[in-house]
DNA sequence: TAGTCGTGGAT
DNA sequence: TATCCAAGACT
């Protein structure tokens, strides 16, 4: 039901749908955007010559080493990912070598990357993976998606830089190159949209190899060209095609996307228990646990939230520690 | 669907 | 100093 849209240059109107209209007759085989212009082909050039060498993109990292750096990646940048990423897999060169581990050495190993539920799913992944796959990282998409931890963006992401499949890859970072390439906007909608995923789709080459390639690189161009703030448009590859710099790069419009707070939060308070409990291999009284956060009724609600999670073991005598299995 | 879930560097 | 934002998943 895409509505018969018109190349207006008067502003971002309905992100997406324009070149949804442009390309969704048939899908063909080379997307290409309202200038007719393919896509894929100097993005891919692009990359090609500014690709970060990142290690997880060399030959020797494999599945697992893919698999690994795509949980880390989930909100967390890469310069704080890349020596956890280097400890990890010395430490557990396979799945297996994780699975045998207990959780809270996952947990432990994570450090400061954040969200540490997601060192706890993958161990999980490690395990499923032992168990159901022999050990090794599946390819198939369905399969991978079935992995805890793992959703629609991981699942394509493995599936394409481990295994070059053809997938559309759609993170932050391509959602918002096409907001501005495609639908002319500042910034991409709030939650991905049935739209995004048909453009995406859309505008994936023919050719599985050529994918996977594309995959990467508007994911790349995203992250160090058309950036969220500060964009270098002057060393886009196709900034002569991009709807939003064709406008006039108009200011975003709609409600301000939602700021989230953290001074205060239940967050902050399990960021700290967490961290005490990181530091000590034998396990730790209540009371110290109680001198990191003053008012009890949140320190009481974090603590059980951690524990309900699965990020902390509760032992007799008030004893805590990182869950053992 | 909107809220929850860490952390720290950059502006 | 306050705000933004970084390769999401899950409920």
């Amino acid at each position: 039901m895409t509505a018969p849209t018109k190349p207006s240059h008067h502003g971002p109107a309905d992100p997406g749908l324009r070149v949804s209209a442009a390309v969704s007759d048939s899908a063909p085989a080379a997307a290409r955007t309202v200038s007719g212009e393919p896509l894929h082909s100097p993005v891919i050039e692009w990359f090609d010559e500014h690709a970060r060498d990142l290690p997880w993109r060399r030959p020797e990292a494999g599945a697992w080493g893919v698999m690994v750096s795509e949980f880390m990646l989930q909100q967390t940048p890469v310069n704080r990912v890349l020596p956890v990423y280097e400890q990890w897999l010395a430490r557990w060169p396979r799945p297996a070598d994780l699975a045998a581990e207990a959780p809270g050495e996952a947990v432990r190993a994570w450090g400061r990357l954040g969200y540490p539920r997601r060192a706890l799913r993958l161990h999980g992944a490690a395990v499923a993976i032992t168990e159901r796959h022999g050990g090794d990282v599946p390819a198939d998409h369905a399969q991978l998606l079935a992995l805890p931890g793992i959703g629609e963006y991981t699942a394509a992401a493995v599936a394409s830089f481990a295994y070059g499949q053809r997938h559309a890859v759609l993170d932050t970072n391509v959602r918002r190159v096409f907001a501005r390439a495609v639908g002319g906007a500042q910034y991409p909608p709030t939650a991905t949209t049935a739209a995004e995923r048909r453009l995406a789709r859309a505008l994936l080459p023919e050719d599985e190899a050529t994918a996977a390639r594309w995959a990467a690189a508007s994911m790349e161009l995203g992250a160090l060209v058309c950036t969220a703030r500060n964009e270098s448009c002057h060393r886009c590859p196709i900034t002569a095609q991009c709807a939003w710099n064709l406008a006039g790069k108009p200011a975003h419009e709609g409600p301000p996307r939602r700021t989230q707070t953290y001074a205060g939060t239940d967050r902050q308070v399990r960021g700290r228990l967490l961290a005490v409990l990181r530091e000590s291999r034998a396990p730790v009284p209540r009371s110290a646990l109680e001198r990191v956060w003053h008012e009890p009724v949140q320190r009481a609600r974090a603590l059980d939230g951690l524990v309900a999670d699965g990020l902390v073991e509760p032992l007799a005598d008030g004893l805590y520690r990182l869950p053992l299995t």
